[in-house]
DNA sequence: TACGGATATTAGTCATACAATTCATTGACA
DNA sequence: TGTCAATGAATTGTATGACTAATATCCGTA
């Protein structure tokens, strides 16, 4: 999991709060900036209200310019996690008025400590959209739209690995979102996203189950080609059931495990 | 409305796409230039897939320094509406990909041509959302946060000017959804704030509206209040289609006299 | 025609200097 | 003692110029 996990060194144990190299991932200096100083405020390292270290700081702690430094923390910005003004510093923003919504942050925050609480809040807001944008696409849907919905469907029946169904399926309920038609429901994909790429762990079930969650796809499926709203809200709310069903059964083994 | 409604200049008639000047705001540079290229993008200047002018003209066009441009672009990169590589340059992202749900964006296409669709988006948004917010918040909420919603619809009612009202309005259903304890929607608020404020023309009806909608309001309140998730969900249902309602009449009024 | 390498274009990074903003301190004055 | 204004200092904001890295395009060769 956290490849940090490495016996614990002397220095840091004498120093507090050493900074963490600068990962130098495949993409530009600037985003691994943000991504390093972002993914710190999501995880609580810099609680909100806190002044961060100075633009400066960061730049000799990371080995980088302070030009890279800014570039990284605009992006911050924009996410609305700090505000910045001059001579008091880059402030970290209240949490209501973070950017949840965005991939970014999203991904952060799934690395955060109370990843259960995470899920379980993931669940909950796909219940609330997720129904309603069914019955949406069943009354509002186009051909065309409808066929990548069918289509995404059909790949999950006869996706080969697992991986593969997984991105299918993520397919399968963003063209949902797509043919309600409403663009500002589009955003929300980055949550079904999370959603099921953090509970690829607990789907890897036996092939009973995979067989019943392809039959609820498909009753949904049915119900939006078929344009009736409301049979397509009731077979999604029985897919997130069966869900929840399973993540509360293998919650359940495993704390018999320990 | 629009201050550059200024006498079209003969200029004008012989470039084509000359660059507007840069609104030299209260704001930063960078942030002036994140709105000028955001804005002409979300309004469709630059349809998606199209490569932007590069860093350096944006630089000459505005009469900025090439960083100030660098982190207005860093900005928008992170809202996902354009992202950027060497040699090809700025390239516009897909609308899906748009961080519609942001609150720069949404303030930027609510200028955008096709206004009344906006709006329809949102109140369609509004009623995915805000019912099952409302149930939510009747079974979860604390007392502190209860303390808030009423706080809030009181001073709806004793709120002096319109502008007073309507921002107790947003302040109303922004506590809700802090009163569902489900971080993940309080993003969602952005939406609530845009709809009501571009809704503003709209409510500036008579005195019989306006206590109505406050019973409407009273009507949620209490039934969060008493934890009757089901009775705060239809109160909240009563007063969208209440605002759909006043909608309505007020298009088909400015209709007539067209 | 296909492949491979040179070339040119563009964003990315860096270093440095200076400007603008605003918080904090100090000191005069009431 | 308290209030206000001037001053100073710290930090971000902006500008400039040079260099690096990535890569699409073109061109020559097999």
């Amino acid at each position: 999991m956290d490849k940090s996990a490495a016996p614990i060194s002397t220095a840091s144990l004498h120093r507090k709060k050493a900074t963490p190299k600068l990962k130098r991932g495949p993409g530009s200096v600037h985003s691994s900036v943000a991504e390093a100083i972002g993914m710190r405020i999501v995880r609580g390292e810099f609680a909100p209200g806190t002044i961060l270290p100075n633009e400066a700081k960061w730049a000799t702690d990371f080995k980088v310019s302070r030009s890279a430094v800014r570039e990284g923390i605009k992006i911050l910005m924009a996410k609305n996690l700090l505000i910045s003004r001059p001579k008091v510093g880059s402030r970290v923003e209240p949490r209501e008025r973070w950017s949840l919504l965005d991939h970014d942050i999203l991904t952060w925050y799934a690395t955060a400590p109370n990843r259960e609480k995470f899920l379980l809040s993931l669940q909950q807001f796909r219940y609330i959209v997720e129904p309603e944008a069914a019955a949406l696409a069943a009354e509002f849907h186009t051909e065309e739209q409808m066929h990548d919905i069918s289509a995404a469907c059909h790949d999950m029946a006869t996706a080969p690995s697992l991986h593969e169904r997984t991105e299918a399926d993520v397919r399968f309920h963003l063209s949902i979102l797509k043919a309600t038609n409403n663009e500002l429901l589009l955003p929300l994909g980055v949550i079904i996203d999370q959603a099921l790429n953090n509970l690829f762990i607990f789907i890897t079930r036996q092939a009973k189950d995979l067989h019943h969650a392809q039959d609820l796809h498909e009753k949904i499926e049915r119900n939006i080609r078929l344009r009736k709203p409301q049979a397509a809200r009731i077979a999604v709310r029985n897919l997130l059931a069966n869900s929840d069903e399973i993540i509360r059964r293998t919650a359940a083994k495993r704390s018999r495990r320990i």
